[in-house]
DNA sequence: TATGAATGAGCCTTCATTCAT
DNA sequence: GATGAATGAAGGCTCATTCAT
């Protein structure tokens, strides 16, 4: 295995065609002609079809974490925190467009039938998000009785619903703009009674 | 083309088959199988496949969607509502857990492959969601400059986030236990000021 | 076996139907549907569909020599008997086109893959032929020399082939008015040198 | 797509599959084993099994019209081109038996349900004795109020029969050696009276 | 390493035939 | 006898994967 950018290649094509066709309705040939190679060539970096999405998954969700990581990084308070949070992912889904199809569309296959291949970066990104959460009741800012795994599934389900509605949809508006009303309505929703 | 049982027959056969394997990896034959019928005889009642999952859906969310009007109508609350269409979205869950997993995983699928056919009925219950909403703002009882569509695709969402979790998850709790929660959380985000 | 009535309904239904889309693209639902009863009633007088075929080959066509041989009865001269054969030949081509066209088309495949059940009938019709040109040959209005079973499978071959013509195209002219050029060209080509 | 060669072995295979089974009995499968290839190789070069028999009859009967042509091209008397056409037709069958039974048996169902995707090459045919017989007609051998397009189609006719006759019967003789007792009666039917 | 022709297992769908009513 | 719902074998076609070049 040579060429070290041919799997990233893969990974981008398929992105497109899974975003186009859904995974099922995807052939590897339309992945390989996507990327501009021959069907057997994806053969020589991945073992199979299934193997592409978990790979995909994989990566893709690593990045993303990673990309949230660093940009709540530089922030002090844990609300400013959830704010950023809310504002990249919103931001990320209007920026690749057919990543978040897929991701929207396939997770939940994926999730069920490829071994929870993606279960552990998933689960990672709650992890942020419920972190800092913890990190809003010790500093009092959030109530401190609040059920953190539920509060974490509701802000994730939340921005995923809008995420889903703004690609299946025309896109008709400016994702980001809902970002404001979903920090606002969910940090008074978790913020403790004094605030 | 008697028997009037037969189509609902397959449909549940055809719901406890596709939370199995997913929609792609059950065969026709899968679903007669569980039906105590002939593979052929499926095409008395259906024309293909697809249609079985269409029609699934169709008849389902409008049942869903009934019983959650049937459920509210006796509240003249829009809060009290709120309380019973996220206790009865659970509950339900809990009641069909097969139903659930057909719906929370191939529902996505679905509104991008399968022309959409569930679009109307899916978002009908958007349309409940969002009328009581307006209520509880006529109301005083929500805050008037309440983005309702967002809030509506929130609380959608966060339960259908905590459906999947644990519909996926080991179900190893009681979804019911978290309706209190997702509604005191909510009700509190969307909650006119003074109250 | 009650009803002595079905059998001939369901043939003729079945000529309708073999005609229009040949015998592989008939089912035998559309045979019943358009003889007015049940897909099960055919069962009760044939047992499989190649039966019904084999039956109409077998009735129709001694039903056809059954026709040539009364219309050549009253003929004395052999010439005159070709004549004949060859315009009621035309005739019933006309004004059986459903039927004509099965025999047209369904024959080959039927003399081959339906054991060659109706071969007794068709040699029929060539044996008619043939004896009126062996008479012809007595009389010496038909050169002796002639070898009566190329001559004969040429005549039939002639007007089938007219017939073939007439039936695929469209049918926009009368095919009785070649029946004359045919019989003159073939007795021209069949008499005696004297004649 | 490339070996050149795959669509006539496969064309070839299927010409003596056909032959022995018809169109309607004859699987995709069969004509891989009998081309000693994988049944979905097929489909590398045809797309469905209807295009294999369209393209068969169109290939072949071009073909057929092209040595016709040739066989022809050398005589400069029509009536020794009759001839010709004749022997040739004969020795044709005589050589290819299977692709005759095929062209023979299927021809038809083929002009009815195959798009009449081989009426121009058929009518070719049917265009190189028509214009012999009008070269005759002014040649003054062959009689000038001779309707050629129903002389043409009983030449045709009367060879189809023949040909019909050898190909489903035993074989038991030398067609060929019907061909002149064919083409004697013949001309002598269309001969102009002072010949 | 890259190619893409070849493979063949797999599945949806059709339809002749059966049989309980 | 008549019905037509039910059956299930069969086959066309697809496409992930392999492998000779």
């Amino acid at each position: 295995m040579r060429d070290p950018e041919k799997p990233h290649q893969i990974i981008e094509a398929a992105i497109r065609v899974f975003a186009r066709n859904g995974y099922y309705n995807s052939r590897v040939s339309d992945i390989a002609r996507e990327a501009g190679i021959a069907a057997g060539t994806i053969y020589l970096y991945f073992r199979t079809k299934d193997e592409i999405l978990v790979t995909l998954f994989r990566e893709k969700m690593a990045e993303w974490v990673g990309l949230v990581r660093e940009e709540i990084a530089g922030a002090r308070d844990p609300l400013e925190k959830i704010r950023r949070i809310v504002a990249l992912h919103f931001r990320m889904i209007e920026a690749h467009p057919a990543l978040a199809e897929v991701v929207q569309v396939e997770l939940r296959q994926g999730q069920k039938f490829f071994r929870g291949a993606s279960a552990r970066e998933v689960s990672a990104y709650f992890d942020v998000i419920a972190d800092t959460l913890e990190e809003g009741v010790l500093a009092g800012q959030i109530k401190k009785e609040l059920p953190v795994k539920v509060a974490t599934k509701m802000l994730f389900g939340a921005m995923d619903q809008l995420a889903t509605s703004w690609v299946l949809g025309r896109r008709g508006y400016r994702l980001s703009d809902a970002a404001e009303h979903v920090t606002t309505i969910f940090l008074k929703g978790v913020s403790a009674d004094g605030v």
